[in-house]
DNA sequence: TCTGGGGTCCTAGGACCC
DNA sequence: TCTGGGGTCCTAGGACCC
């Protein structure tokens, strides 16, 4: 039945590394569930009352649960959902669990998020198995006997196709792309808003352009909008009035991994002390008009980001913070300082000049936020002529020896006086 | 009474320098 | 009257992801 339109040539050969990856299937759900067999088969959703759906099962996604949907709506659409509140120590132990399963199939395994992996899968590590198809069954046979909870995986020529194919056949699906005809055959199966970084504003672009699945993505002439080699020039596209528009160069390495071209790799070797940035937000209920209230709210985010950045060794010198509204809008504002810290007090003294310009009076703010920027390990602080980087590394040891005490006797025995009493 | 929290990368545009 | 081009660094904001 299946014409092999490119033949032989095409095809993966065994010389080749393959990508596969591992996309666990309502992943936060299934894990509750092996705590509560008693809910399988039934909808359940993990969220907290007042909050968003952040996994659900299947048969509340067939009763029209999406995934951010509010819990007030959910109750609304269908009374007999089970909400379940989140245990995140669970699914970590769960995840670093399936980790330890990847790597004793594949040396280069990456942790891309708390239920999704991807690993590099080589020839010798295929033929241990003999074929691919056998590597698959196996893994799958001890992912499922020894976590209790199913994974769909997918397997290709490209990092971007061996996540296309785990979505195709969720959940507890195994699907490979080994040759032109299976990749063709995926493409065309995949919407064009079911691509890995065709967002929101992308797919109308797209649309517009008259592309409807992911093989149309890939056929799609880049020379009609990009000049040879060019990833960023921007040239006029037929059907953008008046504008011009273009592909962005992730768009355009995108269109190249899906042609089965293989761009991006397994990002194993990740280092959390690499990390950019760290933030700490928190919705507030009620939402408050209180200047007061606000910047306790926000003492609070800077001393969870601080907290985190001294459980990584990591200064800043760079802050970032916001307020936003109930009407969902963000007002945001940001200090440099002379000195990297991870000092709460020195961060919420740089940020305090400048916090009353965020608010306006009589908007009511339901959430805030502390990001650090700039973050640099402890051991690389610069140290300046006139100490002031020495004095903010002071304020750090005094803050390490909080976390310790913090740690032994619990949590709320030593805090920011910001954050107790209202400034 | 309505909708969480934590990240990354890319691009445009301005400042500054030669 | 008209007057260059390139490089680098930084920032703000957009877009995407889980």
């Amino acid at each position: 039945m299946e014409q092999r339109e490119f033949g032989g040539s095409n095809m993966a050969k065994p010389s080749d590394n393959l990508f596969l990856h591992a996309d666990g299937d309502a992943f936060f759900v299934a894990c509750e569930l092996t705590k509560r067999p008693d809910l399988k088969g039934k909808p359940v959703i993990v969220g907290v009352d007042r909050g968003i759906a952040v996994a659900m099962s299947p048969e509340a996604k067939r009763l029209g649960v999406t995934r951010g949907m509010p819990v007030f709506q959910i109750k609304k659409l269908c009374p007999s959902v089970v909400i379940l509140p989140h245990h995140f120590d669970l699914y970590r132990d769960i995840s670093e669990r399936m980790h330890e399963i990847l790597f004793s199939y594949a040396k280069r395994v990456e942790v891309y998020s708390i239920d999704e992996c991807f690993a590099l899968v080589t020839p010798p590590e295929i033929k241990y198995f003999s074929t691919p198809e056998k590597f698959m069954s196996e893994l799958k046979r001890e992912i499922e006997g020894s976590l209790g909870v199913t994974y769909s995986l997918g397997l290709a020529r490209t990092k971007t196709l061996a996540k296309q194919a785990s979505k195709l056949e969720k959940p507890a699906g195994v699907v490979m792309l080994l040759d032109k005809v299976d990749e063709t055959r995926a493409l065309k199966k995949t919407p064009i808003e079911d691509i890995w970084g065709i967002g929101r504003q992308t797919i109308p672009k797209l649309a517009r352009l008259g592309m409807k699945t992911a093989y149309d993505f890939v056929k799609f002439d880049p020379s009609l909008t990009l000049p040879k080699g060019e990833g960023t020039t921007p040239l006029p596209l037929e059907g953008v009035r008046g504008r011009s528009a273009r592909f962005s160069r992730p768009l355009f390495e995108l269109q190249r991994e899906l042609s089965g071209e293989s761009i991006w790799d397994v990002e194993d070797n990740i280092d959390p002390r690499d990390q950019k940035s760290i933030q700490c937000t928190e919705t507030f209920r009620p939402a408050s008009t209180d200047p007061k209230i606000i910047w306790k709210e926000l003492a609070k985010n800077a001393e969870g980001a601080c907290e985190e950045a001294r459980a990584l060794r990591l200064l800043s010198n760079k802050v970032s913070y916001f307020v936003k509204s109930s009407e969902f809008k963000y007002r945001t504002a940001e200090v440099k300082l002379p000195f990297y810290t991870s000092d709460p007090g020195l961060v919420l003294s740089a940020i305090e000049p400048n916090f009353p310009r965020l608010l306006k009076k009589n908007e009511r703010i339901r959430s805030t936020g502390v990001i650090l920027h700039n973050l640099i390990r402890e051991e690389k602080a610069p140290r300046d002529l006139f100490g002031a980087q020495d004095k903010a590394l002071k304020r750090t040891r005094v803050e390490e020896v909080a976390d310790q005490i913090r740690e032994k006797y619990g949590h709320d025995t030593i805090k920011k006086a910001a954050s107790l009493k209202k400034k």
